[in-house]
DNA sequence: CTCTATGCAAAAACTTTGCAGGGAT
DNA sequence: ATCCCTGCAAAGTTTTTGCATAGAG
């Protein structure tokens, strides 16, 4: 039993071709990817493509985030990690280092760190 | 001197009118405003409002991030806090706790935590 | 046969751009 | 007179919806 069937068969929903594609995609990538970073190795229109992603995230297999570049970024739910998006660049980096924070009563699933990523603080420099 | 010329006589950008009132608005909030917040109070362009948010943010006078509900909100830059965004009813918190968390070489702007809000996670229960 | 999944086209929502007119200095 | 600011309208981008067809069990 590979990977995805082991995801999906804890959930009830059916496991199309399209479907396993996506899910291919995210468990296969390091970084989340949005649906432009996809659609060239997905072979869907993207209605299918967002009403599948919103099924996912029903059943809790991946998460999301919006980024600087207006896009949403999805991710198969792992390890737990938080992301830093540079303002710069965009670029979107995993990061896995322990966020030491505790707020009660709420449920926290996403942490976004906003900044400066250290290849564009050294571009500054070099101004 | 109030607050707003004190604001923008360190920057190189004219206070009109226009300017003036988004920032006032931004000052007086306690917490983080889209467009459509403010746009009742403000009476100019969405063009003119977009435009003018871009140069508070070259001038580093305002900071913004996206939510779920794909809007950007925008913020006064002032002492640093967090951002809590209800991935269930889309609410901002402010967020003033401490986070603890250190990445060498980059610079950390902005933290933006997602999760289920503590009213949202009442809800869930009582279902 | 029935129920869900899909593709296509159009709509929706937020933000940006082009262009011409207005204001300030 | 010049330069920047603004409003209006149109375009751009990502995501969502309606509807009819295709496909699985």
């Amino acid at each position: 039993m590979d990977k995805i069937t082991n995801l999906t068969n804890i959930t009830n929903i059916k496991l199309t071709s399209a479907r396993k594609s996506i899910l291919e995609l995210l468990i296969n990538s390091n970084k989340p990817l949005s649906y432009e970073d996809m659609k060239d190795n997905i072979s869907m229109d993207k209605a299918t493509f967002y009403r599948n992603i919103t099924i996912f995230e029903e059943e809790n297999l991946i998460s999301s985030f919006e980024s600087n570049d207006k896009k949403r970024y999805f991710e198969i739910k792992k390890t737990q990690h938080s992301h830093f998006i540079c303002s710069s660049c965009s670029k979107i980096e995993c990061i896995h280092e322990k966020v030491d924070f505790h707020l009660p009563n709420y449920k926290i699933e996403n942490i976004i760190i906003k900044g400066i990523c250290k290849d564009c603080l050294l571009t500054e420099k070099n101004d």
